[in-house]
RNA sequence: GCUCGGGUGGUGGAAUUGGUAGACACGUUGGACUUAAAAUCCAAUGGCCAUUGCGGCCGUACGGGUUCAAGUCCCGUCCCGAGUACCA
């Protein structure tokens, strides 16, 4: 008993440790490190290429490697996906299901400001201990492919992509992205005069005569805003506490997510990316793909198509002001455009300070001043204050002729449309608002409608009114017939517009992918050659912006280009005739994780970001398993480069990922301590009432499964206990309970070192799958493993049940009821994990298990399948299990079993048999029966005699196989 | 406000898509084994009534409806969660 195995095997879960020989109890740690050892010297993971085998590309959303470490609910995605793989692998497929680091970032970055190291150590330092905890969880992945968005060897090809861009604009006509060399050569033949493409809103038109009189410079400037990666004037949403431009999708409620910071709105230059160009190939793609309807819903919104017309009104000539601008509006009721009675301008409107009259100027100005120092979270917290100002100015209405008055207010957003309105106040709310307030008409244009009270927003029912040639349509007609007559007049036409922005693409930061851009003479962006590639980070001293307010790059000493010599050289040798300056900006998060999913087809490729082969196999993600923040950001971005690329025809798919699954988020349980209000005492949770209490949180490691907490231990824990007096009921001090996300801030982290440390981690992975549904958020409860725990110990215990527990499985036939058993587990399961439902199949399992220990089954033949049926969820255990049963080899290629319809079978059933749907008996009878003699069967029987008590049925309803319902 | 989800025991959640609601697990209670604890095993566990009778009634947020049969379908109401937000 003094034996130092004696603890080490109590701990373990040994039933009787000084009774039984050591190897016989389920020593999970001793047989998880071995397999994951194993795996790891026989590379069993692999993903082979070539291979004559079918494919198939199980994915994560790959992490980024902070420096807390992972908790519980992060492996939740890659535990599912793990199995899918592992499934697939038993099905014959040769699978590559990789795993890599989106290492870029700015937690590394904020740390080396704070500490001056390079944020490539602390990088290298997370994803290890990344690596150890992914490790000990016994995932399927093929490290021999793992890729770092950080690394060179990768952002080369992050850095090649952008070029490309660089390098190309979108054809309307084909609809797709082509050579920048083909717009080069239309300019040459026509000018821009017949070229349709996506481009910069002020772009001039010119003929092919007028292109060649232009200077180099002139034309570099104009093919710029036709790229699909450009540099532009923008406004941006700047983040002055995180000194960087951020995108609309990094803004949660007009701050930032990272950090909660404010954002302002700012001109800056920019580089863009125009996705605004795949708008509609984007929204029309989410048709072919499986992706989860919510996840589809929010980019539809996000890409926000509305269809409309676009209507040109002119200022009218004055005396201050005699030249005539044209103003152009987009609407979605050009039916409407009878009901206006005045426009309005977003104040940040180009046209604005050309048409304000002398008398309004110092109204408008100041106006004008008051809006760009609010904030974009100021503006979104006071949406219901109506302001605007008067220009003094007026536009001719493109029919009537009548003048209307032009306003400028904030309820206009320079973003969208065109930054201008036609305001119809009778039928849209929000023009209505500014209208009361102002004391502006509100003309009605609608049949039999009241707009006393409110806006008449309804688009179904409306009938027009006093609308001259329109009267009397409904809506639909109304508009048609109103962009007809516009067209003819040149003052408008049918129009869709998107609420997708151009993306901006800089970021003030250092920790990031450096532009493969350097600035000529003209002060034009020019790319540095490909065979430069990867142009890597320059060294700084200090991660801040620099004094001067350039971005961080702006401290490298060494970042200059010599285009001669084609390399980098000391910022002092700037010439600008043959040196010059390399851009400051680096590129966003979201650069290197917009192809990642292709790079791991063929990581090592030094000549192309993947090979024609590897792709020409691989082809695409057959599952995606990620979260749905990033629905709007990642998930939308990587769509855009994937049909860029498809388009310059080096990927062969439109869509990367087939399908998509979202998984939950699993939730922290915090615990609770109540203080007394200005007190130190704190009060046990049954003792609060109604005493005035501050909630405190507390470490949930320091409660039981019973809420009680440690006081011994809480009072080592933090100074502000030490000394507290705790107020008790029935001698423990109860906590209260709260759902919230998983947080260091709350204290309700739980680590799966912990877990796997104390219950092995294949009982964390059925755990996590058990939980609930994948896609359902759910708390986290610790001692709910218990019972997947006990699981494993039965499922170990039917392999061992020899002499003192030995392995011990027997030759010979099993009995019917085992493979009945076996073969209903298979079925269930197979169909678990092809449609998703894991919480399902691990009570499958255990049903499974119970059902052949009391059934004593031993035999081989049906324990063998079901090691492989389980060995996706608990992959260990089910190596080891398989090794006891004689295979050299992993279970990981072993054969998946098939369930035999014969074993399933039963030749009678018990029929629940009801009178008018109410349940009175069953009867025992033969599936083999027709419905008719169910029914003869049933009517004959005494006891359907008894219940009918002489009545006659009116119809007997047979559900074959399922039920008998007698209507009396 | 709009757009999506969703409301089932003390808890997490099942339910073959209209067919015996509450699988499986946690928790709780009782029992066996043990000097004891742990571990393990057995039994009970939606509510109410009857429990020396085999049973009965009510139950899937609430109110209606369709149906022999509704957690599931339809209409209305309430509540919760997520996304989005002056998008013309």
């Amino acid at each position: 008993m003094d034996s130092p195995y004696f603890w080490a095997e109590l701990t373990a879960g040994a039933s009787c440790p000084g009774l039984l020989p050591r190897n016989m109890h389920y020593d999970f740690r001793k047989i998880e490190s071995r397999w994951q050892k194993y795996w790891a010297e026989n590379k069993t993971f692999r993903a082979d290429f070539p291979s004559d085998k079918p494919k198939f590309y199980v994915l994560d959303m790959f992490p980024y490697p902070s420096g807390a470490g992972l908790h519980v609910g992060h492996p939740l995605g890659y535990i599912a996906s793990d199995i899918y793989a592992r499934f697939k692998r038993h099905q014959g497929f040769n699978v590559l299901h990789p795993m890599g680091y989106d290492s870029f970032g700015l937690p590394a970055e904020q740390y080396a400001i704070q500490t001056g190291q390079h944020p490539a150590i602390t990088t290298e330092a997370n994803i290890k201990r990344y690596r150890e905890q992914l490790d000990q969880l016994g995932f399927s992945f093929d490290w021999d492919r793992e890729v770092r968005t950080s690394e060179p060897d990768y952002y080369h090809w992050t850095q090649w992509i952008f070029m490309q861009l660089f390098n190309s604009w979108y054809n309307r006509k084909t609809d797709k992205a082509e050579p920048i060399g083909t717009l080069i050569i239309a300019f040459e033949k026509g000018g821009n005069l017949e070229v349709e493409a996506a481009c910069d809103e002020d772009t001039p038109r010119f003929g092919p005569e007028e292109w060649r009189s232009f200077s180099e410079p002139e034309k570099e400037r104009l093919l710029l805003k036709y790229r699909l990666t450009y540099l532009a004037d923008t406004e941006v949403n700047w983040c002055p506490e995180l000194g960087t431009v951020l995108a609309n999708d990094e803004i949660v409620n007009g701050v930032s997510e990272r950090g909660g910071h404010p954002v302002i709105r700012k001109k800056m230059t920019q580089w863009s990316m125009r996705i605004t160009a795949y708008a509609q190939r984007l929204l029309d793609g989410l048709e072919s793909i499986d992706w989860p309807q919510p996840l589809k819903d929010a980019q539809k919104n996000w890409i926000g198509r509305s269809v409309g017309a676009s209507v040109v009104f002119h200022t009218q000539a004055s005396e201050h002001q005699p030249e005539s601008f044209p103003i152009e509006v987009f609407t979605t009721r050009p039916d409407t455009i009878f009901g206006v009675s005045f426009m309005t301008l977003a104040p940040e409107h180009d046209l604005v300070l050309k048409i304000t009259s002398p008398e309004h100027q110092k109204e408008v100005e100041a106006y004008i001043e008051a809006t760009s120092r609010r904030s974009e979270r100021d503006r979104m917290a006071d949406v219901k204050r109506i302001t605007g100002a008067f220009t003094g100015a007026y536009a001719e209405h493109p029919f009537t002729g009548e003048a209307v008055p032009i306003w400028i207010g904030d309820y206009v957003l320079a973003g969208y449309g065109t930054g201008a309105v036609m305001s119809v106040p009778c039928g849209d709310q929000r023009d209505y608002d500014f209208a009361k307030h102002f004391g502006i008409p509100i003309p009605n244009i609608f049949e039999g409608v009241s707009v006393e009270e409110e806006a008449f927003e309804d688009k179904g029912s409306a009938v027009i009114a006093n609308s001259d040639f329109i009267t009397g349509l409904n809506q639909k007609e109304a508009s048609r017939k109103v962009i007809e007559a516009l067209e003819a007049k040149g003052q408008g036409r049918g129009k869709v517009n998107y609420r997708l922005r151009d993306a901006v693409f800089s970021r003030q930061r250092y920790w990031g992918e450096p532009f493969p851009v350097y600035y000529d003479a003209e002060g034009l962006p020019r790319l540095i050659p490909e065979n430069c590639l990867p142009l890597t980070l320059p060294e700084v001293e200090k991660y801040l912006p620099t004094e001067t307010g350039e971005p961080p790059l702006g401290n490298a000493t060494h970042w200059a280009w010599d285009a001669q010599q084609e390399e980098v050289v000391s910022n002092d040798r700037i010439d600008h005739k043959t040196v010059f300056p390399l851009e400051l900006n680096t590129m966003p998060g979201w650069a290197g994780s917009s192809q990642y999913f292709n790079r791991y087809m063929d990581p090592g490729n030094q000549q192309g970001l993947v090979s024609d082969e590897a792709i020409a196999y691989w082809q695409d993600v057959d599952l995606y398993i990620g979260g749905s923040e990033h629905a709007t950001g990642h998930l939308l971005y990587s769509r855009f480069w994937q049909k860029f690329m498809y388009d310059r025809g080096w990927v062969p798919r439109e869509e990367y990922a087939k399908k998509l699954i979202n998984q939950g988020m699993i939730l922290g349980t915090s615990a609770i301590v109540y203080r007394k209000s200005g007190t130190s005492q704190y009060l046990s949770k049954g003792l609060v009432g109604d005493v005035p209490v501050e909630e405190i949180r507390v470490d949930v490691n320091l409660v039981n499964n019973a809420d009680e907490l440690d006081l011994e231990k809480l009072r080592e824990w933090q100074p502000q206990f030490k000394e507290a007096e705790f107020i008790l009921e029935d001698g423990k001090y109860i906590v209260g309970r709260e759902v919230e996300k998983m947080s260091k801030r709350w204290f309700n982290v739980v680590n799966p070192d912990q877990v796997c440390e104390e219950y092995g981690a294949d009982s964390l992975r059925l755990y996590e799958m058990f939980l609930g549904p994948l896609e359902q958020s759910k708390p986290w409860n610790t001692a709910g493993l218990s019972g997947v725990y006990g699981f494993l110990k039965k499922l170990w215990k039917l392999y061992h049940q020899g002499p003192d527990r030995t392995f011990e499985v027997l030759d010979a036939e099993p009995s019917r009821e085992n493979l009945k058993s076996l073969h209903k587990t298979i079925k269930k399961v197979t169909e678990d994990i092809e449609t998703f439902s894991f919480n399902t199949s691990v009570s499958t399992f255990m049903i499974c298990v119970n059902e052949l220990s009391a059934q004593n089954c031993r035999e081989r033949k049906v324990l063998e399948p079901l090691a492989v049926l389980i060995s996706p969820y608990a992959p260990h255990i089910a190596e080891e299990l398989w090794s006891k049963l004689g295979h050299e080899d992993s279970i990981a290629t072993a054969p998946y079993p098939h369930w035999k319809a014969e074993y399933l079978v039963e030749s009678t059933k018990e029929y629940p048999v009801s009178f008018n749907g109410k349940m009175r008996f069953t009867m025992e009878l033969s599936l083999d029966l027709s419905k008719e003699e169910v029914e003869a069967a049933v009517l004959a029987s005494d006891r359907t005699k008894q219940q009918l008590e002489g009545r006659s049925p009116k119809k007997v309803i047979v559900v074959p196989g399922k039920i008998v319902n007698i209507v009396v």
